[in-house]
DNA sequence: AAGTGGTCTAGACCACGTA
DNA sequence: ACGTGGTCTAGACCACTTG
C-alpha cells in the first residue's frame, strides 16, 4: 500500500494524499472526526509523527481542523473555515459584514463559451445562472452573476429559497466543498440597468470581480461574476 | 534564557522569536546562512527537532529559505523570494511580465493627514513622494505614487536612477525588509491628468490600489497608491 | 568524506476535553 | 481516569552539496 522504496515520494506525503483521497471520496464528511493519530499510525504502519507530519499540511491547507483533547475533524464552512475566507469585500472603516442577498434571477441555461471555457465544460453543458444582489445596511452594493453546472447541482434552481453562504448550501445539499478560488479584478463601467440596481449613476465605476471556485482536487465549480459600488466599500487583500 | 517553566510558552515558539529578532536586529542579514540545525540546538541547549520546527515556521513565514545540503539562509528580495510576490498585475491572457518604470517626481515633503495616519507617522513628519509611471509593452497602464518615511529612507530623492524594483533597494540600501503587505482595491474615475499620461478617457474607470507595506515587525513603512487601466491587465489574486 | 537539511522512529511528558 | 492532540528528545538513516 504504502511504497517506502528508494526513490520514491516520502511517507509523509503519501499519508497526506491518502487522507485527502478518504476525505474527497465521501469516506469522512465535513464535521466528521478522523481516527486519531495514533489509530491511524498503527493502521498504515508508521510511526505517530509521520501521520502527524501529514496531518499538519492538510490542517495548513484548511481540509483538517484539529481540537486539542477532542480529535481532528473534516473541515466544514460554516465555523472553523471562516465565513470571510472567501469574502474579501469590507467597509471604509474597516468594518467586515456579509451583506444581505436578494435573488433577481435563478435559471437553467446553456453555457456561454466564456462560461464553458471557465468552468472547464463542453459548450452546450447546461448551467445554472443565478443573479442577485447584495445589500449592506439596505444599499445595493454588490451584483453577482453566478454560474454552476447543472449536472453537479441539479435541482438547485428550484429551491424556493437560496441562503446568503452559498459554499455552506453547497456542501451541506451537494457535498462540494470549495478550497480555493482564483479571482481577477477590473474597474468598468456601470450599464444603465446596473446603474438601476445599484442606485449609481450610469457609466459610474465599478469594481468587477469574477471568480472561479475550485475543489479539492481542483475542478472548477462555480464561476462568480460580481460588480461593486467601492463608494463606500473596498476588496482588502493582504500579502504575507 | 530560554523559560522552560509550566504554563510559559512552548520552547520553540521562544526559539522562533529569538531567531526572528536576531534577523530583524541584523545579526544576519538577507543572504547570509545561519548557524546549521545542529549548532543552533547545542548553542541553546535544547533537540535538533526543536529548532528543526522553529525554523520550519519562519521558512513558512518566507523569513528564511532552505537549501538541503547547503544550510539555511535568510531570505532576499531579489530570488527565492519571487519578485512577483508583491505584485499582482498580469495581462488578461494570463501573462505576467514586470513593467518599465519612469518616475515622474521624487521629492521630500510635509506628510499629508492620510498619509501619516497611513504610515503611523506624527502629522507634519517628513516623506518622500516618488510618483512613477509603468508601462507594459510601452503602453503606459499604472500610475504610482509611492509615500515614504523620509527619515527611513535618508537620500534616496537624491538618488539619480531609482530601480524598477524598489524593495530590493529598499533591503539593499536601507536594510528594510518588506515582508507582508494590506491591499485595499476600489474602481475610481481617472482625472484628467490620469487620463493624459494613461492615454484614456477623462473619467475612463481606473483600478485603485491602496498597499501599505510592513516590516517583519509590522511597522508600516511604505504607502502606495496605484491607478490602472484594466483595459487589457487584471489583479490577480488566489485565496486559499 | 564531511556537513547540511529531510525523513522517520519510539518514547516521554504536558495540556486539554470528556465522562 | 482516560484519550486526544501538543511538545520535546535522542538517535537513525537518506539526499544533496561542497571540498
Amino acid at each position: 500500500m504504502l511504497s517506502t522504496g528508494k526513490g520514491s515520494i516520502s511517507l509523509y506525503m503519501q499519508i497526506k494524499d491518502l487522507l485527502a483521497a478518504r476525505i474527497g471520496r465521501g469516506d469522512w464528511s465535513p464535521g466528521d472526526i478522523i481516527p486519531s493519530e495514533i489509530q491511524l499510525a498503527q493502521e498504515l504502519g508508521v510511526s505517530q509523527g509521520t501521520v502527524r507530519k501529514a496531518i499538519t499540511e492538510l490542517v495548513e491547507k484548511n481540509v483538517l481542523t484539529r481540537k486539542q483533547g477532542r480529535g481532528t475533524f473534516v473541515s466544514t464552512h460554516d465555523q472553523d473555515r471562516a465565513l470571510f475566507h472567501f469574502f474579501h469585500i469590507s467597509a471604509d472603516d474597516g468594518q467586515k459584514v456579509l451583506p444581505q442577498s436578494s435573488v433577481l434571477r435563478c435559471q437553467r441555461k446553456t453555457a456561454s463559451r466564456t462560461e464553458a471555457a471557465g468552468l472547464k465544460l463542453d459548450s452546450g453543458t447546461r448551467v445554472i445562472r443565478i443573479e442577485r444582489i447584495r445589500r449592506f445596511a439596505d444599499q445595493p452594493t454588490i451584483l453577482e452573476m453566478i454560474v454552476l453546472p447543472a449536472e453537479l447541482f441539479d435541482g438547485l434552481e428550484l429551491e424556493r429559497e437560496l441562503p446568503n453562504t452559498l459554499y455552506e448550501l453547497y456542501q451541506r445539499q451537494y457535498g462540494i466543498t470549495i478550497h480555493s478560488a482564483s479571482e481577477r479584478l477590473k474597474a468598468a463601467s456601470a450599464t444603465e440597468r446596473e446603474a438601476k440596481l445599484l442606485k449609481v449613476a450610469t457609466g459610474a465605476p465599478l469594481l468587477q470581480i469574477e471568480r472561479i471556485a475550485l475543489t479539492l482536487e481542483n475542478t472548477p465549480v462555480e464561476l462568480r461574476i460580481s460588480r461593486c459600488n467601492t463608494a463606500r466599500h473596498c476588496y482588502e487583500n493582504t500579502i504575507f
